[in-house]
DNA sequence: ATATTACTGAGACAAAGTATCGTCAATCGC
DNA sequence: GCGATTGACGATACTTTGTCTCAGTAATAT
């Protein structure tokens, strides 16, 4: 029922659970993020919030990546783009090169080779990223 | 033997290969970052060619990234790093967190699990991205 | 209702590059 | 070897993606 939250967004629960405040211009960010299902730059958001300072939303995007609920991630020439994250589970992402769009991926082989591996590397593994590149179906065909 | 060749620097030899000068200015970068074995910013370089303009700097790691002979990674926090890419065929890096050395690191097993990925995958792979991060042996002694 | 603490907006600052532009040097053609 | 051509250089301004500071404001605690 969750009937006792404050509010039904992911984003929101998960920095109240941490402590932090639930605000007005909070609700507006996480709404405008909730809003991009296929991921988003931090001045597309700033973009969608008139009247919210820049600095705010910069803040926002980081506590939202902090607590988890968020992911950010890497273009092939480093450009950031963000994702919402509601899995949980440790997973992946695909990003499309052409339009910008990220969707999850969770292999279980690749999180058993990164534990194979352990033994071959020279230290101790704290941890990794990864990226797939790919072109997604709608701009494989729009290209046709 | 090699006598032929103009220089014995593999920074300046693929440039070279590709069509693109060679400078005394270049010989002078390509020197730095082959001083550096365990990786280096683009801010080091400048730092270790006075008189050599920061652009210039920038432009040749451009050059040297673009010919494949050296590598740009991440540390978690996104800060860029780049290692030279002496061995030519396709690998990954470990970073480590605390002192910023790369170390190559080649594993079939991961190349074989992207291929077999592909199939996954909604859309085309064009690419991906992986690094590992570490503690390195050294880091881990100086921390007993 | 008030005190405390966190949050906000504006704007300066920072890191990592890129673009422009006039000057200079490396290579090409002879 | 010498001049012309093209590419490279340095300085500097600008861009992107953030972060920091600081004074003012809103949210929670008592």
């Amino acid at each position: 029922m969750r009937s006792a939250l404050a509010t039904d967004s992911d984003l929101l629960n998960a920095i109240e659970d941490r402590g932090y405040r639930i605000t007005s211009t909070r609700r507006v960010i996480a709404g405008a993020i909730e809003e991009s299902p296929d991921g988003f730059t931090a001045e597309q958001i700033c973009g969608r919030v008139p009247g919210v300072g820049r600095a705010t939303v910069y803040r926002a995007i980081k506590l939202f990546h902090e607590v988890e609920v968020i992911c950010k991630m890497a273009l092939p020439d480093g450009a950031p783009r963000y994702a919402v994250d509601t899995g949980g589970r440790h997973h992946h992402h695909t990003i499309c090169t052409g339009c910008g769009a990220v969707q999850d991926f969770r292999a279980s082989t690749i999180e058993r080779v990164l534990k194979a591996i352990e033994a071959d590397v020279d230290g101790q593994i704290t941890g990794h990223r990864m990226e797939i590149y790919v072109t997604c179906q709608t701009c494989l065909a729009s290209a046709d």
